[in-house]
DNA sequence: TCGCATCTGTACGGCACCGTACACGGGCTG
DNA sequence: CAGCCCGTGTACGGTGCCGTACAGATGCGA
């Protein structure tokens, strides 16, 4: 058996990058292996095809982002806000965050991505919930911290405006300190 | 003078609505002069190549998003909460909101287009603050009122999650109320 | 009506990628 | 050590787009 130079997970791995960096039309063969250092000679003995290898980029990833992340928040512990702030740090590291991007911007393009995204981000609220439940006044208010945290943390990449002297992390902890405070008006 | 049957504002008009559907790499010429019915013979007499319709059509939707919206709800008038909603519905309606979603993906890998994306959110948030200036209890306060309002319009479409019985917009209503209930805690 | 500027169709060379076919060669197995 | 197997390199046909060149059509002004 010849030695595999190239496993499976190098291509996902090569084809993350590329989602990442240029959306799913840049998750192109030719120019992963090159990037590998290889021809792409290997590659459709792992994958029927382009599709195929988008389909396993798409799966490791939401797998990264859920149970790989609540996993490890959920060991090291802590009080809400310590594990919220976690959470966070872990589901948009510098490595998932391009990808969380970029899948968003496939789904509204393409409807199975789109349910899978729809799948990811349930299992994220659902989690923000238990952990904003002990400071919402009620059911309503739960809900509108969930969606207020949860797009504050998105769009705090996509959003590019200034905020006078403050910085937007400044502005992003006010925001949590509001967040995390239990009555609200 | 040969009549022009595909003036200029055709080509970008396609080209608004291919960036939209597709992000940047969708908007081709040969798919355009397909879409508009002839062949791309016209076009190299209009533009120089492919760059410059991205650059025209990034300038239109610059234009359209800010100037063209802010004096139309400014026309209108209404007390700010009026106002802001109907900036959000004309900034985020169903013709600019895709070009929108898809110039912040493209602003992630282009520089020149991220510079033209803080203008233009710059202008946006420096809006919004004068609408929400007379229920914010202070400075940072506003600010933290600004984001959060321009976040949770973003991320309103690129967020997949679901809120149990509720609707998403019962949510987005119920946040709506706290922005502009004026001290809050 | 004629000439002309201008827009449009057609054709071309170049390039990059996809997916397939097949030969090569290095380890593993017997 | 011989044979086999599987990952890899190479080459090929097909496709689709870019940008250029040029010829033809079309409607206006002289």
């Amino acid at each position: 058996m010849a030695v595999a130079r190239t496993p499976r997970h190098r291509w996902i791995d090569e084809g993350s990058r590329a989602l990442a960096a240029g959306g799913p039309d840049a998750v192109q063969i030719e120019p992963l292996a090159r990037a590998l250092g290889v021809s792409k000679g290997g590659f459709y003995g792992y994958f029927a095809d382009r599709k195929a290898l988008l389909e396993e980029v798409l799966a490791t990833w939401e797998s990264r982002s859920t149970e790989q992340v609540l996993e490890r928040v959920e060991h090291e512990g802590g009080d809400p806000m310590t594990r919220a702030r976690r959470a966070a740090e872990l589901t948009f590291s510098a490595e998932l965050l391009p990808i969380d991007l970029a899948v968003r911007d496939w789904a509204r393009r393409d409807a199975g991505v789109a349910e899978r995204l729809r799948r990811v981000d349930n299992v994220r609220i659902a989690y923000l919930r238990t952990l904003l439940g002990g400071v919402a006044a009620d059911d309503e208010d739960l809900e509108a911290r969930c969606l207020i945290a949860f797009s504050v943390a998105i769009a705090d990449h996509l959003v590019a405006a200034d905020h006078g002297t403050r910085s937007r992390a400044d502005v992003r902890e006010v925001i949590r300190r509001q967040l995390f405070t239990a009555t609200r008006e």
